[in-house]
DNA sequence: ATGACAATTATTCAAGCGTATAATTCAACC
DNA sequence: GGTTGAATTATACGCTTGAATAATTGTCAT
């Protein structure tokens, strides 16, 4: 048995490696396949390591999930750029709704961590900040687009407005996400964009962006 | 140490028990906490009898799943019951967003095997046929309600408008399920009904079952 | 140069896992 | 009323787990 070369590299990129790794874990064998060693072993280090970064197997666990909620906030918050509301809100519904969101991989990653939220109260705190703040863009998406038409946002209304967006669009999401076959017929975006503007009592093709 | 008392059962009722222990044990403490022991204990015999019944945990699980997804099913389909094409999507509505499918441990133990569907074949199998009958009841009540209009049912049509249907509704479970306590303002299930209404053009009171 | 120290690897440990098998219990049959 | 056999319990086994600790390596200040 040989060792295994001794190699130095900063704190940041031992424990972003780490976590890449648990995260590619749990996408392939789940949350119970992402054992010390199997992350360590496809992070290119030995298991002893993500006790020195992270103490415990629970708190790496904890690190990916702000990880991938950090991520998946920063890709829609990247696509939706500047510009009119509802130029903003459609491409709000189109990164939502396509790649790197959609994925198989993402969406096992999700489900996984969902299903601890309610076990585990650190999961829990790291899902409401994460949630908290989808919900919130898409509320003052459409606080901007009522403004952007002339009206007076009542804050109740646009409140339940983001609630119904939001659920079509998670609903949407998962359903592409874990059988994308099944809907092979329909194009999902101008179609999310289409109910939408449903939703919102606007005109049918008010929420193009392209 | 005391011998657990000898008693006997018929195979249905141990089978139904040590899956309803499953279930529990899984909405506390995760897949990974649902242990043969575990699950034996909740179930009130002993290990050996999992390996009797279903030769191995995984068909365990699975047959654990299987029954969540019957439940669920069952659940909304005996609340639909007959009547009116708007009334039973009315009702369809309401089941799936009141108890007992708005529930937190329904939601925990729906995320766990959805994250094992990408993983596990026998899972993706189970996931598959649960999944397919869901949709197509709302395609079929869409189908009805279509009818009932006096129109004649365009199957494209009717299809996405049943995908965005399922989507919003899926979404709005989610979501309640999760955290009810952000979403106290709103009385979802007419909420959901309106939102329905407007996703297939009618008018907004028309999908009301009180 | 070298000695201290942090970073990394290697080893060890007790506990818990799923599974396999052996030992019991009870009821039904002849 | 023994006997057989299925249902149940109990025990044993090999393995993996997360964690703890020991050994090693390289860097950097002095």
């Amino acid at each position: 048995m040989t060792r295994r070369p001794y190699h130095r590299e900063p704190g940041s990129v031992r424990q972003h490696d780490l976590i890449e790794a648990t995260l590619e874990c749990i996408a392939e064998f789940g949350l119970a396949g992402a054992t010390v060693r199997e992350v360590a072993l496809k992070a290119g280090v030995t298991p002893g390591l993500i006790r020195r970064y992270f103490h415990t197997k629970e708190r790496l666990v904890e690190a990916a999930y702000a990880k991938l909620s950090a991520d998946m906030t920063a890709a829609i918050n990247e696509a939706v750029g500047e510009g009119a509301a509802c130029l903003r809100l459609a491409r709000f519904i189109r990164a939502s709704l396509t790649a790197p969101l959609v994925d198989a991989k993402t969406l096992s990653l999700w489900a996984a961590f969902i299903s601890s939220v309610n076990i585990d109260a650190g999961m829990a705190a790291i899902h409401r900040d994460g949630y908290r703040g989808f919900r919130k863009r898409a509320e003052s998406l459409i606080h901007d687009l009522t403004l952007e038409r002339g009206l007076a946002p009542i804050p109740a209304l646009v409140h339940s407005q983001s609630i119904a967006v939001n659920a079509l669009i998670d609903g949407l999401w998962i359903e592409f996400s874990i059988s994308p076959e099944e809907f092979k017929a329909i194009d999902v975006v101008p179609f999310a964009q289409e109910c939408a503007a449903r939703l919102l009592g606007l005109e049918p093709n008010s929420l193009k962006d392209k």
